[in-house]
DNA sequence: TTGTACGCGTTATCAC
DNA sequence: GTGATAACGCGTACAA
């Protein structure tokens, strides 16, 4: 690997000082207008491009332009677009986006909080797999800038940017009871997550409002994996008195609560009515046209990329926490 | 930022020099047991964590565990189940993975180069938007890893990934033939992608072998993403004659040609046939279930991160190419 | 306005 | 076996 130019290099062909050449680049001091556009000149003839790890190591924050983004499961739909609306804020602010995927595995999580703090990122999106979480507190504490999405954390004043969860899950179960359902099964997510404490507190309340009983044999909790969608989905239907709607915590479990349903020729929304959390890519033309809540999700990434470019031009500035609502789109499935 | 502990402190800690202890953590150079048990004890105690950068600036290549991704949707699918089968293998050997989007546009894509090589990853993993790239070609001569996957690259000895585009496509089309159909569109990928070429070539040799002539007007070219498929689909479904079958070269087209299919009413598969090109989560209790050609993505993603470890292993070895099967699954959509 | 010299945290090359 | 010390490429006080 022939080494690739220098700032030294470019120095000395410039017939400059190093610190010339630096100046140039980063439009810090006084340089006449002539040296700078010869300077740049030969940065051109040479090909330069400044060593992005080196820069990283001698300055000691806000300037490197690398966001770390740490999502659950990049095999989920919601979290792509979420990392879309990251990634086209940090690219329009000439930021690199350190995207790792921790696959809702504690250790995995774990190690890519290590390695982001070990490759110095400016600061990083997270959507941590537990509300509450020492390590990153402790992280936080140190001053790091972190911004939680999606998923959030109790403990400490982070910015955030979430959905409202409760409002999104009592929407979707009163729009059930509406329809006339009284046995309502729940297919939630992680207890120890805060979207799933709230969907389901969402769901509790519904029922609570509508004055039916929140029966617990109905209320099973998932892990946001399509697997879980359909080992659930078949504990619930081969209940005695199975439920006639299933709310469905995550897309993912939708579709394996969809795949259960079909093995077991079922008929939605006839057999068995349904709801699910996210949206989903045929969602809207598939048979019947599934009833979801939607998020915001692009917007997600987008407001949470801002805030955390934010925080690290004025690392002082109040934790400001974004709430974005979601929407009950009504289809056929329910 | 309270600065977390260095080298130096933990050698002083540890009344040692500074080239003992990162021996100790490189297991390289001879060091009494007796010195190792101690020095890691120290570094426990003072919560040690290796600072990434300035290793990276200091190795020349190889040792500083960082890989590069560049693809062009991480909303397709596709490319999220490979950047899991990429970020499966890089974490079982302590790897982590620098994920880039370039959302198919090459301005981005060549940003995201230039990141890779600034940042000095060990080494990148590469879908290119097109099949010749005179900058990328560049990189390679330069003496950097590059691994393709998917789409692959001229003039130049690369490693890659890549599936048998040709012959995916000709089954496709040979099965849409057996089943009757003759006038049979395409909506293909980018002319100047390897995929989108193959795909083509592979409908062209279905039709030659069959004796069907090729009719250019059923030939149109989609950029890979949702919006053209709806577009195409409805160009060609609004000709004098259109055609019975469509087989549509990328899976996010064909979310748009079927939810074209679905605004005009039409029946699938008894007024339009679809064959599509890549799995997707509910195709196979979709109404109908759809017939694609199934790609094993994760291996490729698998097979390419194994490749890239290989290479910076040992730089010299000589390029090899992985060719992997695409499998017809033929469902009711044909 | 420009140049000199030092330090960021690590690894590698010498000596001992 | 272990210890000094010089790089890696860049930014920045401080000097000129």
């Amino acid at each position: 690997m022939p080494s690739p130019v220098n700032l030294v290099q470019v120095a000395q062909r410039a017939k400059v000082a190093t610190s010339t050449v630096s100046r140039t680049i980063n439009q810090t001091g006084k340089i006449s207008a002539a040296t700078q556009e010869h300077v740049r000149q030969v940065m051109r003839e040479m090909g330069y491009k400044p060593n992005r790890v080196a820069r990283r190591l001698r300055t000691s924050e806000g300037k490197c332009h690398l966001l770390g983004l740490i999502i659950p499961n990049i095999q989920n739909p919601f979290f792509a677009d979420l990392a879309r609306g990251v990634e086209d804020v940090a690219y329009q602010n000439n930021f690199a986006v350190l995207l790792c995927n921790y696959d809702e595995d504690f250790k995995k999580q774990q190690f890519y909080l290590d390695v982001m703090q070990a490759e110095s990122v400016d600061g990083m999106i997270l959507s941590p797999l537990h509300e509450s979480d020492k390590a990153i507190l402790r992280i936080v504490a140190n001053g790091f800038s972190v911004v939680c999405v999606d998923r959030s954390l109790v403990g400490a004043a982070i910015d955030k940017v979430v959905v409202d969860n409760q409002r999104g899950a009592f929407e979707a179960v009163s729009h059930l009871l509406e329809k006339g359902h009284r046995r309502i099964g729940i297919i939630s997510g992680p207890i120890d997550s805060s979207t799933g404490r709230e969907r389901l507190a969402g769901y509790k309340a519904a029922l609570a409002q509508a004055g039916v009983a929140c029966e617990p044999a109905l209320i099973v909790h998932g892990d946001y994996r399509e697997e879980s969608g359909r080992r659930l989905t078949d504990a619930l239907l081969s209940r005695r008195s199975p439920p006639t709607a299933l709310f469905i915590a995550n897309n993912l479990m939708l579709i394996g609560a969809i795949e259960t349903i079909a093995a077991k020729s079922l008929r939605i929304p006839k057999d068995i009515a349904l709801v699910g959390f996210d949206d989903l890519p045929l969602a809207a033309v598939f048979t019947p046209p599934l009833t979801i809540v939607r998020q915001p999700t692009y917007e997600v990434g987008r407001s949470a990329a801002e805030l955390l470019l934010k925080r690290i031009d004025e690392p002082q500035r109040a934790t400001v926490s974004i709430q974005l609502l979601p929407e009950l789109i009504i289809r056929k499935s329910s």
